[in-house]
DNA sequence: TAACAAGTTGACCGCGCGGTCCGTTTCGCG
DNA sequence: CGCGAAACGGACCGCGCGGTCAACTTGTTA
């Protein structure tokens, strides 16, 4: 049985309240705040998501599924180098900034199933770029991925200011993965 | 009056459990495990350290301390792009990881007092490598001040494994830092 | 429009935390 | 020693959170 009208719509509320106070007030908020923002009762809140990290699981699996979505659609792109930088650029400019921090928790099998999609669409955009001599040769997938939420978390401890400026740290970073200048790496990339 | 030579030994054993418990169980430890840890009562804790942020702060400013004095100490060596290269990894690398998210929370007047000493010797020591073309012109000791945690801060979200890893997140943000390569940034420095 | 199921609500519970307090222990000095 | 002050310990308090529940409201469907 699908979901009545009225609790689609608030489940909606729910979601988008849930993305802009976590980003505002970070991955503690009370679920009380999330509620108030949405105009609906703490309890309608566990009615839809039966658990705090239930709620965070929903955000982050359509954040993942976003984002797979956009890699898949540049994974075709003639230039590998501008898309794989673009793909970054998407993953970094979410206005739903939630720090991938979240995801040493246990989301459940549903989010690590769809991480590892993402990963994979990863890997197919960083081996094209790096055949096309886009990206040095000695990084992978992996490392971006990690990589990926890099400019929002140096910009977050900030008291803000300046919105723009995680484009300044995403430039300085994807300059360090261009081959031109290129120093050796001390380590192996992670599994 | 100075402090009694058991409370000045245990005072340094609080500081000590602090730093291994906030490393491996985050910010957010509780006050009672890091007084278990130091085989004291949860009370000692608060003697010395009558709020938690007083806690945190201790460690914070013996942290910037540190690294200031490395930095002091680096600032005259010949090669000014290896001395700030061996800055970072001396930021990225003590053992004692704390985020520095902790910094958006206000610690009191002497953290931000010496957190704006350590603002002038990385100015200093990102001045002499940019004078002597060891980093690229567009960068400020602002920059390499939000970017010098990012190394740890990329590994800390992993279940952990390769503990060297960070040595590699390293070497490709200070890759971004050199002048070889180097393409134009889209938003200029905070301030 | 009647009637039932689905949805909503906010008072409520338990827990774990930061912080307090006072009886007890320990240091250090004459 | 012995004594006073400094330091310690852990039971205790209040608060704010995640999560529950039973009474109430509302969409849906025939």
């Amino acid at each position: 049985m699908p979901l009545r009208a009225d609790a689609a719509r608030n489940r909606e509320s729910l979601l988008a309240a849930a993305i802009t106070e976590f980003a505002e007030q970070g991955m503690d908020a009370p679920i009380a705040a999330i509620a108030r923002r949405a105009g609906l009762g703490k309890g309608t809140v566990f009615r839809h998501f039966p658990t705090k990290d239930d709620l965070v699981g929903a955000i982050v699996l359509d954040r993942i599924a976003r984002l797979t979505a956009a890699g898949e659609r540049l994974s075709t792109a003639a230039d590998a180098g501008a898309a794989l930088l673009e793909f970054m650029t998407t993953a970094a400019q979410e206005r739903e900034r939630l720090d991938l921090s979240v995801l040493q928790g246990d989301l459940g099998a549903e989010v690590a199933a769809a991480q590892t999609r993402m990963s994979a669409v990863i890997d197919a955009l960083v081996d094209r770029a790096r055949e096309q001599g886009a990206v040095r040769a000695d990084i992978t997938g992996a490392d971006v991925m990690l990589l990926m939420c890099v400019p929002n978390d140096v910009v977050k401890h900030l008291p803000s200011g300046a919105p723009d400026l995680w484009r300044r740290y995403l430039a300085i970073l994807f300059d360090g993965l261009r081959p031109e200048g290129a120093h050796p790496l001390p380590v192996p990339p992670p599994s």
